[in-house]
DNA sequence: CATGTTTCCTGACAGC
DNA sequence: TGCTGTCAGGAAACAT
């Protein structure tokens, strides 16, 4: 299941091949869920626009796209030209707005302003991949945009957790995650955001309001690390205690992004490749099998409807 | 208000 | 072999 190191895995490599191109087409192949815009909205709004960058908010990847602008080979489709003249008339000053960008080694290169954006959650099976405009088409393929390169970037989701939405920036505030980032949080921040008297410190951990992108596998994953059990209130965990999980969350996190993610259930990145910080897993699943530090069986529980993996002798 | 519970959805797998 | 039942879970909706 794709939580933070998945997505940012999927998010580079999508960014890598695809910022630069443009979509010549939308398709979308289910008329349900996983739509949070109707698809027809997005179509419209996808097709002529150039990719500018994909990066990663919390557990959402989100494609910066461009003003409509007819495509190379002129085949731009009536709706996106529709889109572009309307665009043209109702606020000329944001369609291409030349900035400076300061690189590293201070290079200049023109940057577009991001006019709309198409955000992408894969939930619990959701794929992102880029594809030949020939590849056999997955079972559960409910989005195919082809591209100016003549790929295409298709998002395939059997259990259909997963949700697309399109955003015109201007029209609507630009997507942003509810909680913080937990790579980047600081310490003081990190100590006041979980102190919570009622609630157990995995359920805290899960809660997207409060962290964006930590799911099942690393809340189990970082509560090992830092020795604390999940069931802990997290309002009662000491300053060190809650010290100890965030440095672990992260290192966990920056592993796991090293390692291209953890492969359980069929995750792949945007190349269909696996990723290997499974194998890297303390209790993740390891229900009966022997602790990594101490050999005692790792026990499993219910706690906030999800299966919870501890060792109960290395966390207290 | 803050928690806990149910719901959505399909593939994988166990057991008969 | 093929059927049924159970389980997996992110996040929204609903209940306590």
């Amino acid at each position: 299941m794709p939580e933070l190191p998945e997505v940012e895995t999927i998010a580079r490599g999508v960014h890598q091949r695809l910022s630069g191109d443009r979509i010549v087409m939308a398709w979308f192949g289910s008329h349900r869920e996983p739509f949070k815009t109707p698809p027809a909205r997005q179509a419209k709004g996808l097709e002529g626009r150039a990719i500018l960058s994909v990066h990663r908010t919390g557990k959402h990847l989100v494609c910066e796209l461009g003003p409509g602008l007819p495509n190379a080979q002129g085949t731009t489709s009536q709706t996106a030209e529709k889109l572009i003249s309307r665009d043209k008339k109702r606020q000329g000053t944001t369609s291409v707005v030349p900035k400076v960008q300061q690189g590293k080694c201070g290079a200049l290169a023109p940057v577009e302003r991001s006019s709309a954006q198409w955000i992408v959650h894969l939930g619990m099976t959701g794929r992102l991949l880029v594809t030949t405009p020939d590849a056999p088409l997955a079972p559960h393929t409910h989005a195919r945009l082809s591209l100016a390169s003549g790929r295409e970037l298709r998002f395939v989701d059997p259990r259909r957790f997963g949700r697309l939405e399109w955003r015109e920036l201007g029209r609507t505030p630009a997507f942003q995650a509810a909680g913080i980032d937990p790579l980047t949080i600081a310490s003081e921040k990190f100590y006041r955001l979980f102190h919570r008297p009622h609630t157990p410190i995995k359920a805290a951990l899960l809660n997207q309001k409060l962290l964006s992108g930590v799911g099942n596998i690393y809340a189990d994953e970082s509560l090992f690390r830092s020795g604390i059990r999940p069931r802990r209130l997290s309002g009662r965990l000491t300053r060190a205690e809650l010290e100890a999980l965030r440095l672990a969350l992260r290192q966990v996190l920056e592993d796991a992004i090293r390692l291209g993610g953890s492969s359980v259930s069929d995750y792949v990145d945007a190349d269909g490749v696996r990723g290997f910080f499974q194998l890297e897993h303390c209790v993740y699943l390891r229900t009966g099998l022997p602790c990594r530090r101490c050999q005692t069986p790792i026990r499993r529980i219910e706690l906030a409807g999800r299966g919870t993996h501890y060792c109960p002798r290395c966390q207290h």
